[in-house]
DNA sequence: TGCGCCATGTAACGCGTTACATGATTTC
DNA sequence: GAAATCATGTAACGCGTTACATGGCGCA
């Protein structure tokens, strides 16, 4: 079992899914293609922790609906209970090109920083969508511990408090980049 | 050339290092065990990126010092430039936990949060620790563009955000597994 | 006496990526 | 007419981890 197959079971515990539909989800807080989701899938219902159901669909290919079963709750709530969490690994090559940003002209660190804040604040608006989304419901509210919500809900401000914490950062370092006078865009 | 091969260059852009040194460096950004970085740096060597020094020393073994070469940095320059960084990675099995944490008795939740919130601290103070080293240098001091440790300094108020960042975060979340009525814990 | 630090390497293994394969429907 | 979406799989490859190997010095 390994860290993904845990990631696996966490969205089926909040609800049935496909395979597909995982892929794209599960892209949030843990990238991996469908290639290696699709095996794990298979070995997971070999070792009882899901099952699924073929749904026939019109239209568009059939698909198989994946559910998180009683021995697989127990498996996950086992995992999340004992398992010490291994080390966050991160892997950004942009913070490799700031360690060496002295290395650069001035306008291009600019236009590098200036990038970076584009693609943030492109996510940062999907993040708030989500979230939006999530807070408008009511029974029960999503800061509710009850909710069905409540796990993704305290992930998704995560995240989106790192982004915005990231957008700050920019800002703060643009500054140093004194090439030329300009105003700082502004962030809403 | 894979993305560590650039990490590896940033570092020695600022300073000559050893193999062994690289390695416990590169932890803070761009985590890899010394099984990769020593066949690399002698990969990068033979493409004559850099170039290494043999140290002979006393009650130590000895140790190769590499340093980068103009065609290193030069390298380095347009790899920053013109290629475009690749989707950052994260992997961290913390996360995991909490999307599925409405599973748990709230007190186990607690506790992991807790737990989390200790790591953090320590992780905090050594990263502040690091900086103020930084920002005592006076010449150049390191907010400025000229500074051999510039970039770094970058990178490490980065780290340091988002770890005060994720603080706040915990801090923010724990009211909300609401088990027992507990004062939060000071951040410092 | 044993563990941790310094220091560099090689070997085996497997997780995870990229590529191959298929095909209907919707959108530009 | 081309490209994206939905949907599931397999195959090849290689990056990255774990483990093996060596050895002196300092500390408890």
């Amino acid at each position: 079992m390994i860290a993904l197959s845990y990631a696996l079971l966490c969205m089926l515990a909040r609800k049935p899914c496909s395979g597909y539909e995982l892929t794209k989800l599960l892209q949030v807080f843990w990238q991996a293609q469908h290639s290696q989701i699709y095996p794990l899938l298979a070995k997971l219902e070999k070792a009882g922790y899901v099952t699924f159901e073929l749904i026939g669909q019109t239209g568009k290919p059939d698909k198989k609906l994946y559910s998180i079963t009683d021995a697989g709750v127990a498996e996950l709530q086992q995992w999340i209970r004992d398992q010490p969490a291994a080390e966050k690994l991160e892997r950004d090559e942009f913070l490799i090109k700031i360690y060496a940003i002295g290395l650069m002209e001035p306008q291009t660190s600019r236009r590098l920083f200036l990038e970076r804040r584009e693609a943030l604040l492109t996510r940062l608006r999907r993040l708030e969508g989500e979230i939006k989304l999530m807070e408008e419901e009511q029974d029960p509210p999503v800061t509710d511990y009850a909710s069905r919500q409540f796990g993704r809900y305290l992930l998704y401000q995560r995240r989106v408090r790192v982004v915005r914490e990231e957008i700050d950062w920019v800002d703060w370092a643009l500054p140093l980049f004194k090439s030329s006078a300009s105003a700082l865009p502004e962030r809403n």
